[in-house]
RNA sequence: GCCCCUCUGGCGGAACUGGUAGACGCGCUGGAUUCAAAAUCCAGUUCCUUCGGGAGUGCCGGUUCGAUUCCGGCGGGGGGCACCA
């Protein structure tokens, strides 16, 4: 029997289906929509594994959706803009263009000879000017509802990526990107107002609008948002204190603990406070105070030791409730970026505030009496309290617990108007400036006279210039020679275009929609995509849980604000799979720097236990299981192994063993593994050519002997089902197995099965491995005789009469131990 | 520090709402085929065993007729957030 032969198969099929369209989609179908789409690639150059493990599962989805009668929407693209694009020019001189092009085209190509079922008639990438100009518009329509803003603001600088990033993109202190410790400057930078919809975006993630997603991504939503109720207060400067110049309301102070409003000792405003530059410039040992806190890490281990620093300001605060005066300090340890830059410090009750009112000699009085402690004798030592209790020393909240003590105490100071109960999120607005040139061009002009002025509609697309200068550092646009020389749109003098261009994050966000639908006038025609949106099932790494699915959320709500789209959430069902990790192989010879020594697990051997350098018979140090990366080295090319075994082994080997959205390690052995099974259903369909043209399978044909078989192919058949719908591909690669092992036991062992029967169970198979090994599935489909591409074929149905068992065997359990059998 | 997830053979992992632990795959062992090997096929494979059985799902304890599953505590691994007031 001729073994199969992918290599010849596989694009055989390929060009059938693409001569046939079978995999274009039409907006106008009777059929139910489904739309299933995997987080679109950066085109870096090669596809890899992940990439094949990703898509492989969308494609399961989607061949089996279209196969349950589904009118499929299955599209993919390019996220195009970016940094390494750049890089590549500064190292190569490539234009960014030509090299993300070129990128694509390769990958492209990767792409489809994985049999993967995408819609290219819909592909596009985010930097064709066909798709960014939408982007622009987009932009503009944001800005003109508000919901787009410049301000200045202190941001997280890269100094190696020489751009600014959002704080979704400072991950430990560093740049997401480059690894940097990012600097701060105050820098003025277009903001988009995601804070606006911070409420909405917390109360969908429990309100049941996501409840098709991972709790995990909820959560670290949820706490990336961070919402906290508080009291907002006014701190008045105490008599006797001149108010600095534009402070005459004194100090406005953020506290979850309004209730410890009595265990205040002193108030402390961050380094980047107002007040501290206002103090700093009368003040040489405040601002060099000032200047020492800006030096300091950002890092995780630097926050960790830093020690608790204050410079004490010539002020006093009367507090609002007795007639204690409160010293000022400006302190290390508050936040700009949250609440409102100062604090009301309760060291009794804080350990931070505890830590620095030790260093500074300050009052520590106790106003939380823990249940059992004698409010006479109960003093803090080195640990602040935190838990429960009840007030004391605080006059009009004593005796209350915290949470009634909370709510008094708002109360009492919304009354005597020195403040109000409010809520205050983590969040901050999406800065979205980036000083790179491969980006999408922000559609603004900078008129002296008239000041920021949108570009005119009928001047879009701002186009990035064709020639610019990587040679150097920087903003490639801000010193390109005309580009950004252009007439005021309002007064018509000379002006200047805005030379930052968008996060790429902005361009990832609405591309679903576009995907959806593309009109040429307008970002997206609304009635076609609402037909389509949201998509019904997402699929992508878990790395984007904040960033990305958090500004896709957001966007989809700017979208809807300004008229273009209905749906507030973009994704309805969510699923994040895991990555695929590979055994790092390390040369033994250590007179080599370490990032010299990792080798490929193509350049080493196994000899018995051994592992060993293949050109050198060196012993290889196995390392750590992780994360494929280049620089690792621990990584494989689908390419190597399409070509050795064919798309089929590689996309089933990728849904193998693992759950989907655990890490999966890549094994040679599971890639063998695969490759035995494709040959195995070969040879059980191969051995049967034309089965399904000899019988009738939509008439009864079935005798009484093949109730064993027909059992057990309807379990498969209902089995795998299950197991496609909730996305545990791993158990419906198991039954696969088992139903195929059954089959054969059949084949050999009984002669009476009729062939019916037969063709019913290869019918079924075939139809079963189709969205998992589609090329292996069209030809068994054409070698049975069965009619069109298999890609057509409906899905099969289970007849609950034949899952039914007919014999169950029980465990006889005495005493809840088993006994017999 | 706070929050979340996770722990099952040599390995990846099954076991729906508590009811025969180890499906399926990998690996390994034996056999068939072969001059030989690869490939393929068949059988076996949690551990211990005096062959009667016994033990077993990270560890300790609890609930239950019965716990991988539920509860409490401890430990290992992973992740998110983090001077967030």
């Amino acid at each position: 029997m001729p073994r199969y032969n992918p290599k010849e198969v596989e694009p055989k099929w390929h060009d059938r289906w693409s001569s046939a369209n079978a995999f274009e989609t039409r907006d106008k179908d009777p059929k139910p929509k489904y739309y299933v789409l995997e987080m679109f690639p950066y085109p870096s150059g090669r596809i890899h594994i992940g990439h094949v493990r990703n898509y492989a599962m969308g494609d399961v989805i989607a061949r089996y959706k279209r196969a349950c009668g589904y009118n499929v929407l299955h599209p993919m693209g390019w996220d195009a803009f970016g940094m390494p694009a750049e890089n590549a020019a500064m190292q190569t001189g490539a234009h960014p263009a030509q090299w993300t092009y070129g990128n694509i085209d390769i990958m492209r190509g990767q792409l489809k000879q994985m049999g993967l079922a995408f819609d290219w008639s819909r592909e596009f990438a985010t930097c064709d000017p066909d798709y960014y100009v939408h982007q622009q518009r987009l932009f503009l329509q944001f800005w003109d509802a508000g919901l787009a803003y410049r301000k200045e603001s202190l941001v997280n600088w890269d100094p190696v990526d020489q751009t600014v990033l959002a704080n979704e993109q400072v991950i430990d202190g560093k740049g997401w990107r480059s690894g940097a410790p990012v600097e701060r400057r105050n820098l003025s930078q277009w903001f988009l107002k995601i804070t606006d919809a911070a409420e909405d975006l917390l109360a969908a993630l429990d309100d049941g609008r996501l409840s098709g997603w991972p709790d995990n991504v909820r959560l670290m939503q949820k706490n990336w948002i961070g919402k906290s109720k508080g009291l907002q207060m006014k701190f008045r400067f105490a008599d006797g204190t001149k108010a600095p110049e534009g402070f005459d309301a004194g100090v406005e102070v953020f506290t979850t603990r309004p209730d410890t409003l009595y265990g205040a000792s002193f108030i402390a405003i961050s380094p980047d406070h107002p007040l501290a530059a206002t103090m700093a410039q009368s003040d040489d040992k405040a601002a060099q105070f000032i200047a020492e806190c800006a030096s300091a890490g950002t890092s995780e281990e630097a926050i960790e030791k830093a020690e608790k620093r204050g410079y004490k300001l010539p002020l006093e605060i009367a507090h609002p409730l007795d007639d204690r005066r409160l010293p000022v300090y400006i302190a290390n340890f508050v936040l700009i970026g949250y609440g409102t830059g100062a604090i009301f410090g309760c060291p009794a009750h804080d350990q931070r505030d505890l830590d620095f009112a030790r260093k500074y000699d300050l009052p520590v009085p106790p106003v939380v009496l823990p249940e059992g402690a004698e409010a006479s004798s109960f003093t803090i030592g080195a640990e602040a309290y935190t838990g429960p209790g009840t007030l004391f020393n605080s006059d009009f909240l004593d005796g209350m617990a915290i949470d009634e003590a909370i709510a008094a105490a708002i109360k009492k100071i919304e009354t005597i108007g020195q403040g109000e109960g409010v809520t205050q999120y983590r969040l901050r607005d999406w800065g979205v400036s980036r000083q790179r040139y491969w980006g999408c061009p922000i559609p603004a002009i900078h008129c002296d006279a008239c000041g920021i002025v949108p570009v005119p509609e009928k001047d879009l697309p701002v186009k990035l210039p064709d020639e610019a200068d990587f040679s150097v550092p920087g903003n490639p646009l801000d010193r390109h020679p005309t580009w950004k020389h252009v007439p005021c749109p309002r007064c018509g003098n000379d002006a200047r275009r805005e030379t930052d261009t968008f996060d790429t994050f902005v361009d990832s966000s609405w591309y679903f929609a576009r995907f959806a639908s593309q009109p040429k006038d307008r970002p997206v025609d609304k009635q076609t995509a609402d037909h389509w949106l949201p998509v019904d099932q997402y699929i992508g790494g878990i790395e984007h849980a904040i960033l990305h699915l958090l500004y896709a959320r957001y966007f989809s709500r700017a979208m809807k604000h300004c008229g273009y789209l209905s749906v507030d959430e973009p994704f309805a069902n969510l699923f994040t799979q895991g990555m695929v990790v590979h055994e790092t192989y390390l040369d033994s010879d250590d007179s080599k720097p370490l990032k010299e020594r990792w080798l490929l697990p193509e350049d080493v051997v196994r000899k018995g236990d051994r592992i060993v350098n293949a050109q050198t018979g060196k012993p290889v140090i196995v390392g750590a299981i992780e994360k494929m990366s280049k620089s690792k080295k621990n990584v494989v090319s689908p390419e190597a192994i399409a070509e050795t075994y064919g798309a089929d082994a590689a996309r089933w080997f990728m849904l193998s063993d693992s759950p989907p959205e655990r890490d999966v390690e890549w094994t040679d052995s599971g890639v063998e593994g695969a490759w035995k099974l494709i040959n195995r259903i070969w040879d059980a369909v191969s051995a049967a050519p034309g089965a399904l043209k000899n019988v009738d399978l939509a008439k009864p044909g079935a005798n009484n002997d093949d109730k064993p078989l027909r059992q057990i192919t309807h379990a498969a058949i209902a089995g795998v089902t299950d197991d496609i719908e909730h996305f545990r591909f791993n158990k419906a690669i198991a039954r696969i197995y088992e139903f195929l092992n059954a089959l054969k036991k059949t084949n050999s062992a009984s002669a009476a099965v009729s062939d019916w029967a037969r063709a019913e169970a290869l019918s079924a198979l075939t139809r079963l491995i189709a969205p998992f090994t589609p090329h292996l599935a069209e030809e068994c489909w054409e070698t049975l005789g069965g009619e069109g591409f298999v890609c057509d074929a409906p899905w099969p149905k289970a007849d609950p009469a034949l899952l039914a068992k007919d014999e169950v065997v029980l465990g006889v359990q005495v005493n809840g131990k088993r006994r017999g059998e």
